[in-house]
DNA sequence: CATAGTTAGTTGTACAGTCCAACTTACTTA
DNA sequence: TAAGTAAGTTGGACTGTACAACTAACTATG
């Protein structure tokens, strides 16, 4: 068997002649909607010879070593496939790989984390948004996709506390206090209002708009981000519970 | 495993006859040496068909099927090989796949990131340690490995700004002045006396035993990690330059 | 044996930013 | 016109860092 001979040096050859393990790219969609967090899942196909027919699962598959230039291209693709959106904010989650996460052999997928707004595209027939309640999914999920999907949300939930990163999550204008509710939502815990205004207008990352949100009650300024503007990381977390 | 019969990363089986990337495995394996952050690094071998032949390279290699049940297990394994210690601390960097990173054809690296205290372990003849002087490296390196060695830094860095991670670099005994020397080594920058030990010490993660450092002057308390000390966060960062 | 030198460790004042709570403002609705 | 509500501001208490001066414990030197 062609693996076995290889087990012991392949570094020693330039043999390439040897088992190599699956590639994939899975990506986390998160958005706000209805004031929760929520993820995009796709429902697998079915078939004789499909691993988890029927699951849900993360939008993603294989690399495709001729579409994709990188991985990170490979992300964009599945991320614009399923959403029709090129995410504002899409960064590397981490990479899962084992023989055993796939009944079809030894596997490896390279999980992406994106951010999108509420308004954004028109979802393919296959996928639906799935609602993160007390920071967890109800459904079980295909593959390990469980796993990465906690893994995301620690990930969302830890960043937040110390960036901006909830500023992908609004529309092209806002308020402040509809961005502390994003806050406040993924963290699921209230914050402090004038300590937030205070931090996310010295953080130079939004500006005013010459309108006004008009309501029942008093008008709110609205906000866009400006233009480039990466993610702002703050010295201190907002303080936390306990 | 399925097929038998492989070539060039074509596997004959069903709807998986496509054309697979490489997959492989870096580790950065990081030291604090003479007052130096250091990183481990190998020299490729020599050979006509191998990439970057002699050139300097992080330690790493393909993923055996066989051998590694996981991507963990297998950056674990090659910590190993080269010097001889179960890291203290080995978390995911991250992965870089490509078309063009590796001559050989399409290819995705999952790089790992460890600390390991000078103290630690005996190196294979071919791994070596050097300086990074001024936030890098002078060295350049095979693949892309020069770009995930500058991810590393920049992570380590990072985290050193809010986290408990030189823990991991230090001897078993230690005391909070060498700690504080450590903190900043990697950051490249002087830390205040007394907020440095006021944290540290509020953060429940060393603690004395009953001995000293004794030098040419005042004698030190000695510490070490608490047992199954995870990684502490604080809330602040440590107060950046400007 | 006294004193200078060095590093460990503490203390005190200033300051920044959050926490908490009360307050003012601007609007709608009854 | 008054009540209700959400936006936005203000002020005092508190926490932890910045900065700087201080004390403590040791060695080396003359």
């Amino acid at each position: 068997m062609a693996g076995e001979d290889r087990a012991e040096g392949f570094e020693k050859s330039g043999d390439l002649d040897f088992p190599r393990p699956l590639t994939t790219v899975d990506v986390v969609i998160f958005s706000i909607r209805g004031d929760q967090l929520q993820v995009l899942l796709v429902r697998r196909p079915a078939g004789e010879d499909e691993p988890f027919p029927q699951a849900l699962a993360l939008p993603g598959g294989f690399v495709d070593v001729v579409k994709d230039r990188d991985l990170a291209a490979c992300a964009a693709r599945k991320l614009k496939e399923k959403t029709g959106v090129t995410a504002p904010y899409l960064e590397q989650l981490g990479s899962w790989g084992s023989a055993s996460r796939d009944p079809r052999g030894w596997s490896a997928t390279h999980a992406y984390f994106a951010l999108i707004p509420e308004e954004a595209g028109a979802l393919t027939p296959d996928a639906r948004w799935f609602p993160i309640q007390g920071g967890r999914l109800k459904e079980k999920l295909a593959f390990d996709h469980s796993d990465i999907l906690a893994s995301a949300i620690q990930r969302l939930r830890n960043k937040v506390e110390y960036t901006s990163l909830p500023a992908y999550l609004m529309p092209a204008e806002f308020t402040l206090p509809d961005l502390q509710r994003v806050y406040e939502i993924v963290l699921d815990r209230p914050l402090e209002k004038s300590a937030f205004r205070t931090r996310i207008l010295s953080a130079d990352m939004i500006e005013p708009v010459a309108k006004m949100r008009r309501g029942p009650n008093r008008p709110a300024q609205l906000y866009r981000l400006k233009k480039n503007s990466k993610p702002v990381y703050f010295v201190r977390t907002f303080n936390p519970p306990e």
